[in-house]
DNA sequence: CCTTGACTTAAAGTTGACTTTAAGTCGTAA
DNA sequence: TTACGACTTAAAGTCAACTTTAAGTCAAGG
């Protein structure tokens, strides 16, 4: 198959898929002259790549989960600690999604003065209201 | 309050603060020399966006939430339809959870011949197996 | 008076996952 | 032969939500 056969197959964009090769998500089997040609095989790994994006992994963490060989290496701690933090990801969303719903249906005067509305906001702002993407190392300060 | 009051108390870093003053999303109610200085309401303002942070609303449609004044202006049929894709957004996090939870226990010899986990799979690959950001609006393009 | 430390600004940098662009290479059809 | 369309590359651009940096302002303390 070439790329674009590929693309229409698997509704990844040939720049993704160029781009996934780099990243070495996936592989082409050869060329032909220029071109990239894919083996079939190839739609199911974008589809166990687009089950690990979907449960939230990054495409390094899924690269992790290719052995060299491109069969499937599992690692089934990671597998059950992402399990679990999307447990907790779904019981906040759960929640988050009854406080919509209360807002949108709930007519005191203003918001927050219900009680029921001020504990979902609680909920939203506990464990530090501000914070979700951390940086990977700062790496050394000059010494100005 | 000054700013790094502000800071302390909600946990959101004086640099965020500054950026969402920017955006609209907070406001000081004047200043000491340079210096800010919130009002304490801003704290409740912060529990606010946390909410709309967490349930998955952009910086953009939390400042839409509020009127000019400053009051919680709600939009009723966004808040539904928020809700509404949260509700969709839990049942696939389910759907994965459940596919990794299965492949990190499973043992059949290659994950992919387990039929139930071809199925987790599929539905992480339905709907497009590549699509999450969408374009805002592309512009014109120079006649080169 | 000078330093310190907490604030200020505007501007640039970061991150992850892509997309877009510019410039080039092919095979093939007219 | 030339033009076309589909591919190629490397590099730069995009997006959101911030963070970091550089350079500056001030009040207070020694």
């Amino acid at each position: 198959m070439d790329i674009s056969e590929v693309a229409k197959q698997s509704g990844v964009p040939a720049s993704t898929l160029r781009f996934y090769e780099e990243k070495g998500l996936v592989t082409s089997v050869g060329r032909q002259g220029l071109r990239r040609v894919f083996s079939p095989d190839v739609l199911e790994r974008l589809a166990l790549i687009a089950l690990g994006r979907a449960a939230g992994l990054s495409l390094d963490e899924i690269a992790r989960m290719f052995a060299p060989d491109g069969k499937p290496r599992i690692d089934r701690q990671l597998l059950a600690d992402k399990a679990d933090e999307i447990d907790g990801k779904i019981r906040k969303l759960a929640a988050m999604r009854d406080g919509l719903r209360h807002a949108a249906a709930c007519s005191a005067p203003s918001h927050m003065e219900c009680p029921k509305f001020r504990r979902i906001v609680g909920i939203a702002a506990a464990g530090g209201i501000g914070r979700r993407r951390q940086k990977k190392s700062p790496g050394k300060k000059r010494s100005r």
